[in-house]
DNA sequence: AAGTGGCTCAACCGCGACTAG
DNA sequence: GCTAGTCGCGGTTGAGCCACT
């Protein structure tokens, strides 16, 4: 397999302003699924990864900032308890975050938790004593991976007994789990969010049979945005180089590319 | 004020899955 | 069925910032 074609003049390292708004001009044009096809036409010498990543973690319209509320966090660690580190899943569920907010959240906070535990050094030691907090708390490393230690929850890549999924091929939660969750939320929940975010995740923010926002107990910000709608199907089924030339051509001036370079601008005034 | 350590977050890497020819 | 190209995901790294000493 050709892995990056010659990458002579990949670029690497953080993005500049002027990079985000050619990405996000062209991820207008051609929607967020050619990430190679867009590397190539817009001329940023990046790869498709790299573009799609920027995309996803950065120039997304519908990304919230800042720091997680209490409530996010409770998602957070009752998504985890389910799915283990299957961030991108556990993001979808979460409105504005990314998958990557999301482990770099998990990391800090889970590890910093950890620290406090170990320092207390008490009543979690019979819950140490398994592989839990481990798990709770750091990534294992890539040799502890190649053992098999240190991984409650198999990764969707890796040999996951499916018989522990339930119809949806989701994880059911153990009984263990469920006790070790507890004595975690027991030290992580501040007292003053009440929220159930179990009922958050049930019952929250979409209703899934008309694909529809119906609610949400905490501010969040439409996850729609104009380019969001328009982006992912209407123009991204135009065929390659050809209309790609003839769109420049036009000098980019159709509504919708308009709107989505108002919509850049609006996000940039956000940003940071 | 300078040094240090911890935290945050953007970005990269490697790998598996998917898809088209 | 095979192969190459592409995408998506999870793990990891490192720069920059900030609080503390």
């Amino acid at each position: 397999m050709k892995m990056a074609q010659a990458d002579d003049h990949i670029r690497k390292g953080p993005w500049t302003e002027q990079e985000d708004l050619q990405l996000v001009c062209f991820v207008g044009l051609f929607g967020d699924r050619r990430w190679d096809f867009i590397a190539k036409v817009s001329g940023l010498n990046r790869t498709g990864k790299s573009c799609r990543l920027r995309w996803v973690n950065y120039l997304h319209p519908g990304l919230k900032r800042g720091r997680m509320t209490p409530q996010e966090e409770r998602l957070v660690l009752e998504l985890h308890s389910r799915w283990g580190n299957r961030w991108s899943r556990i993001a979808r569920k979460i409105p504005g975050r990314t998958d990557n907010e999301i482990k770099n959240y998990w990391r800090t906070h889970m590890r910093k938790k950890a620290q406090e535990m170990r320092k207390r050094g008490t009543a979690m030691t019979s819950i140490a004593s398994s592989s839990t907090i481990n798990t709770m708390t750091e990534s294992p490393t890539k040799s502890e991976n190649v053992l098999g230690i240190s991984n409650r929850f198999p990764s969707n890549k890796g040999s996951c007994n499916t018989t522990d999924l339930d119809a949806n091929g989701e994880r059911d939660i153990s009984e263990e789990e469920d006790y070790s969750m507890d004595r975690i939320w027991d030290e992580i929940a501040s007292p003053e969010d009440e929220v159930n975010s179990a009922q958050v995740f049930n019952e929250g923010y979409y209703n899934t049979k008309n694909n529809k926002e119906v609610g949400c107990s905490f501010s969040c910000p439409p996850m729609a945005s104009p380019l969001w709608e328009f982006s992912s199907e209407s123009l991204w089924k135009m065929d390659d180089e050809d209309e790609m030339k003839t769109l420049v051509h036009m000098g980019g001036t159709s509504d919708h590319f308009n709107s989505t370079m108002n919509t850049v601008d609006n996000h940039k005034l956000c940003f940071r």
